[in-house]
DNA sequence: ATATTTCAGTTGCAAATACAACGAACTAGC
DNA sequence: GCTAGTTCGTTGTATTTGCAACTGAAATAT
């Protein structure tokens, strides 16, 4: 798997001959989409950064999802619940294309490359996204918070085949990606440094041995 | 979404005009695929009840997901590591159908109606998987031991439209598959009752008010 | 029919974690 | 360069959770 999509290609085809898909922007920190309403929508990240957010009823707040580009989302994969509210948030500007999961087998009169390739592509991003929430749940179903912060880093590790990783969050967003408490996470973090096991620079981190 | 499938007919077409694809059946127990190596194997099953499990290096046990008729699975959708053993063992007596990804956009030579409609049933299978495992994350990044147990009951409640639900765990799995401590979540339910919030008769919980 | 294993339900205790709070360091805007 | 708002790093304390152990009940195997 992990097949190099072509997604340029791909994704301008679509921009240029198919009416039925936006393309939008948004600046850091605005709200890309919320998950609060059915509406089938889908959402392709073609440059930025985004988070999906989950704030609880007593105002805690976790991380559900990092979005990078290519990454797909929208509350067409989700079972919308009254019991809390998601929200994506651009963490950088972002490009988003935006369109309806029923355009996916309507096509378009012109029959335009995209509607050709969609299927495919969309084959291969659905693909790419399970394999990115099984990682994820790999991680939070670790039991302990030192389980959780080593196998997201050794995860980080693997992937890009280096002792160094740097997260992309700040040390308040980890804590909420691994759902726990910030202090929970600093002090395990900081047991991890003095046994020897990681060391850190900002968001750096470094596997000893 | 949640698009009915048409599966038994898809599947038997499968079954009888293309030769890419196996039938196979497992009796309670057995463990029908294993993520070790990468393969690029694809699991649909087609009745019976499975679990994906880890078991960790120091002997401790979670449900990683719990699959139904229609369900798909295989090791295609995992970044296989050494940090752990996972395997789909069988809860009940399972048909499965199995091939490989490569196949699905390998069209045979009779073009059997199988790969016509392939595609799209993928599609419609993985992004329901993607709502499943949103819906696991859901549950599993609750902060506390009463909040997942709460999530899941309550998923389970919305999903039936009833104040009943039955988990379709034992005890000892359900704490598993919360990653939880099975005392711990004993002990949790047993507030929830005393508190008056659910009331529980072996495996059927149902939400008082 | 009986033995063996698994599961449910508890509990005491130790360990991990959340909560709350604070000052220092850093960032962004003016 | 100053100010306001975040984030980082830390700590004391209360609470939650995990661990180990045990009993009786239920299920499974012989």
């Amino acid at each position: 798997m992990n097949t190099k999509l072509n997604t340029e290609a791909f994704l301008n085809d679509f921009s240029i001959s198919c009416s039925c898909v936006q393309k939008k922007y948004f600046t850091k920190n605005q709200v890309i989409t919320t998950y609060i309403q059915k509406r089938n929508q889908i959402c392709i990240l073609l440059s930025g950064e985004a988070d999906l957010v989950r704030y609880d009823l007593n105002g805690g707040r976790s991380i559900i999802e990092h979005f990078v580009p290519n990454s797909i989302f929208g509350e067409c994969f989700y079972n919308v619940t009254v019991n809390n509210e998601l929200s994506v948030e651009a963490k950088r500007n972002c490009e988003v294309l935006i369109f309806s999961y029923d355009n996916i087998f309507k096509k378009c009169k012109e029959s335009c490359k995209f509607h050709n390739t969609l299927s495919e592509n969309l084959l291969k991003m659905l693909t790419n996204k399970v394999i990115d929430l099984n990682t994820r749940i790999e991680v939070v179903t670790q039991r302990t918070t030192r389980e959780k912060i080593l196998g997201y880093l050794s995860i980080l590790s693997t992937k890009n085949n280096s002792k160094n990783v740097t997260i992309p969050f700040s040390l308040t967003d980890f804590a909420d990606f691994l759902s726990v408490d910030r202090s929970a996470m600093m002090r395990e973090i900081k047991n991890l440094k003095d046994e020897g096991i990681i060391s850190k620079e900002g968001n750096k981190f470094t596997f000893l041995q």
